[in-house]
RNA sequence: GCCGGUGUGGCGGAACUGGCAGACGCCCGGGACUUAAAAUCCUGUGAGGGGCGACCCUCGUACCGGUUCGAUUCCGGUCACCGGCACCA
């Protein structure tokens, strides 16, 4: 009979769909493992062939920790608010609920079509109005802790998506999404007060299990830097504010420069002898896109004009320096004005060389004629006063020291992060619960009022005033006061896609419950995520965003762990055969289905899995993909009769099998799927060699089970074996057995490999020189020179130094 | 510019903690089976050179140099590519 896999295939999901092998359960009896998968947004595209990547990895480890005896939780779910959703049912005048109903059925189907050991009971939809109710009061919490506010200020705003956009979206200056120009608009928006959870985002990220590439760029992205705030005087009376990481180069400022937006450009401009030339440079800095700032910025000439009529004082100095705007003056970090040092600052230099400014040397160990001189180790004080000698740490601590002393400043910290833009003027998300009252001001939903739906209308449009499309449902809009009963109007932006994502695998430990988002039971069971794999882009995004939740869910007792995740692993893209991204205008997509009809299921989670190291990118290669289905075919022909005999393990096969447990164990541990399926391929063809055993084909297909599951399982029952293979316990190796007797070592001389030798296992360094010596071809080499030394490692080889 | 990563056959990729480079798979060649083809099974396959021959020699892990009995692995430098950040004071 031949290997029919899309019958076997239909076959097992079927079984484990009625007898749902893969629900978990709240035994507290057992130990929990949870393994969590990035829940896919439901495009109308279907599943991509990047999909079953990480999907297969995780379906692998949570099928291995079931047969290790883990009680595991491995859910499925959808992120389905979200702007292509949108955009397709005003394009196709249909609904986006229905659009979303329609995409989550097939990807239903194709995910169940991969056999993933999902427990379909838990399935979450985050624009389900029984989940969103909880974002929302996930959102009223954080109102009323004070984390969510509004606030007018320039947002990054999407020309094309007609959408204010978070600086996480913002990609390169556009549209992470697509890819059109994003601009700045002055807006009132929701913001969620992320900065106040920067430290301890950064600092817990020492205890998690993360791959290090995501622990840096989250650290990058926080970006924490330590210096001191300095306060300097100046003619107009007021005081300006400055950050700097080097306090210690005060001396050596000898010029300021404030952002074009800075609060005193504009209280200053009625002393100001330039105005109209300060008026014009603010109004062209005003007009530049984002996209302009960031490209330019790269070599760009520096340009400014100078504040005439204003000047500060040098507080170390006592001396008046002038004061510029200049755009390379960012208004959105620390106070939006600098002390500038021209003699140890790449870009103050730059500037001070353009401007004609006076550069003074401050630090010693460069030539500030030539460059900025940064060195922060091998620097000594100079012209500076009290600093004089001190090394550059010194100093800092030093000056720190002083300008605290004489209330001219103290220690400060900043951060790169921003708080987080959550508005988004769109309809297809969740409405922000808050009522605007002409006499109570914003005013939170009474939680039993929750879950605000979203009002259900046949058609609408984007706006170009940048409101949401809810703003021109007045029946919705137009509301009462929950305070004072008074007339007032709802709040028409919604949430951002990342809302329902920053808290869904907590929904997961206890998805039907309608009075918490979890019971306090399921999730103290359940939490934290023991395993999570996803992708690198979302390490800024998601990643940070959800852990940002987590904690503030955390202190407000909700959930009993300070993180949501012990482990994150991070998978590579697949590309198309071409070595390109796939894309439909490449022409070089492969849909999963095609795959999955022509190969099967099982074929295409091996294939996934063997393509390469599944950290780094990699290209689609459909031969390889025969390869592995050949693999399949070899597994059947060897067991499709069943084999009689004792369930235990051939002598010819013995030592492979123990090498082979040990290896793929491990391999699924490190995630090195690929070499863990190239040693199920050897071992394959040591079965071919050495006709397997009843055990052996047991070992095999216990082994193979998590890569290839449906065809283990038919193999497994035509051999009649009991109960199922995935329920079957993982199987143990001893490594006295994965030895064999004699081994070969490898002989050099003088380093270099001249041939093999035969010796027993764990030979002396004298048996190893003997037999090496024996060896004819070394006997002619060493003839007639002399033996310097030798160098033997166990097991492995000899290397003769001759003379 | 800064941070992180990668560079190995025709291709995807292996190689523990410094110890036989190229596992496994693909492609390709040879053979068996077949009327034939496909499938399957067996077998060869880094490059160059030598021998009728079982075999032998040389070179080879981006490039240059170093440490070492021995380097894909460690150190210094160079180049290329990929990812992230980007005037962050």
């Amino acid at each position: 009979m031949k290997y029919d896999f899309r019958r076997i295939e239909k076959k097992w999901q079927k079984r484990w769909e009625e007898e749902k092998t893969f629900a978990a359960t709240l035994d507290e009896s057992k130990k929990k493992f949870y393994a969590l998968i990035e829940f896919p947004y439901p495009s109308g595209e279907g599943l991509h062939v990047g999909h079953p990547r990480p999907y297969t990895a995780m379906d692998i480890i949570a099928r291995k920790r079931r047969m290790e005896g883990y009680n595991v939780l491995f859910p499925i779910g959808f992120d389905a608010f979200g702007l292509p959703t949108e955009n397709y049912a005003l394009k196709n005048k249909v609904h986006p609920a229905a659009v979303t109903k329609k995409n989550i059925a097939r990807f239903t189907e194709q995910l169940k079509m991969l056999g993933y050991s999902f427990d379909w009971d838990r399935v979450v939809d985050t624009t389900d109005p029984a989940y969103y109710k909880w974002t929302q009061w996930i959102f009223l919490k954080m109102f009323e802790k004070g984390l969510a506010y509004k606030a007018s200020m320039p947002v990054n705003w999407c020309t094309s998506c007609k959408c204010v956009l978070a600086n996480e979206e913002v990609v390169g200056g556009v549209c992470e999404r697509c890819g059109s120009e994003v601009v700045r608009r002055e807006k009132s928006q929701w913001m969620l007060k992320i900065t106040e959870y920067a430290d301890r985002l950064l600092d817990d990220l020492d205890e998690l299990d993360f791959i290090e590439r995501v622990k840096t760029q989250q650290r990058n992205w926080i970006g924490r830097s330590t210096g001191a705030e300095i306060v300097f005087d100046t003619t107009a009376g007021d005081k300006l504010r400055v950050f700097s990481t080097r306090p210690d180069t005060l001396f050596g400022a000898t010029y300021m420069v404030v952002a074009p937006e800075h609060e005193y450009v504009t209280k200053w401009m009625p002393l100001l002898e330039n105005a109209e030339e300060v008026e014009a440079y603010r109004a062209a800095a005003a007009r530049k896109s984002d996209f302009e700032r960031t490209e330019l910025s790269k070599d760009r000439e520096k340009t400014g004009v100078e504040l005439k009529g204003v000047r500060a004082v040098n507080p170390a100095t006592k001396q008046e320096i002038p004061i510029f705007i200049s755009d390379y003056v960012l208004a959105s970090y620390g106070t939006g004005a600098i002390m500038a040092v021209p003699g140890h600052d790449t870009r103050d230099w730059e500037f001070a060389k353009k401007f004609g400014l006076p550069i003074v040397e401050v630090v010693s160990g460069g030539d500030v004629t030539k460059e900025a001189y940064t060195d922060c180790e091998n620097g000594v004080l100079v012209n500076s006063g009290f600093l004089n000698g001190m090394s550059v740490p010194d100093a800092i601590k030093a000056m720190t020291q002083w300008l605290t002393e004489n209330n001219l400043g103290r220690e400060a910290v900043n951060y790169k992060l921003r708080d987080w833009v959550f508005s988004r003027q769109r309809y297809w998300g969740e409405p922000i619960p808050i009522v605007i009252c002409p006499k109570c001001g914003y005013v939170p939903v009474p939680e039993d009022q929750l879950p605000l739906e979203l009002p259900y209308v046949e058609y609408y449009e984007t706006t170009d005033t940048g409101e949401s499309p809810l703003a021109a449902m007045t029946d919705w809009v137009e509301t009462t006061c929950p305070k004072c009963g008074g007339q007032a109007r709802r709040e028409t932006d919604i949430m951002p896609q990342w809302a329902g994502s920053s808290w869904y695998f907590l929904r997961y430990t206890d998805p039907h419950n309608d009075r918490e988002l979890a019971s306090r039971k399921a999730l103290e069971y359940w939490m934290p995520v023991d395993w999570y794999n996803g992708g690198m882009e979302h390490t800024t995004l998601h990643l940070l965003y959800s852990r940002f939740w987590h904690k503030f869910l955390y202190d407000i007792g909700v959930v009993n762990t300070k993180e949501p995740y012990l482990k994150r692993t991070s998978h590579g893209m697949i590309l198309g055969e071409d070595g390109q991204k796939m894309s439909k205008s490449r022409g070089n997509v492969i849909n999963p289905n095609d795959v999955v009809n022509e190969f099967g299921a099982d074929t295409l989670r091996l294939y996934i899995m063997f393509i390469g190291d599944f950290e780094k990118t990699a290209p689609w290669s459909t031969n390889a993909v025969k390869g592995c289905k050949r693999f399949l075919d070899r597994i059947w022909n060897l067991a499709e009769k069943p084999i009689s005999g004792p369930e235990t393990y051939s002598a010819a096969n013995e030592v492979i099998i123990h090498r082979t447990i040990k290896k793929v164990t491990e391999d699924i541990e490190s995630m090195k799927f690929n070499t863990a399926i190239a040693q199920l391929m050897t071992l394959v063809n040591a079965f071919y060699d050495s006709p397997p055993s009843r055990g052996d084909i047991k070992v095999l297909l216990e082994l193979l089970s998590p890569f290839a599951p449906h065809i283990a399982e038919e193999l497994w029952e035509i051999q009649g074996f009991k109960g199922m293979a995935c329920q079957a316990p993982w199987p143990e190796y001893d490594a006295s057995k994965m030895v064999e007797e004699m081994r070969e070592i490898a002989v050099q001389v003088g380093g270099k490999l001249k041939t093999t030798v035969t010796v027993r296992n764990d030979a002396s360094d004298d048996e190893m020189l003997q037999a090496a010596l024996a060896d004819e071809k070394i006997k002619k080499i060493v003839e007639g020179k002399e033996i310097v030394r030798t160098i033997t490692v166990k097991n492995k080889l000899i290397n003769i130094i001759v003379r």
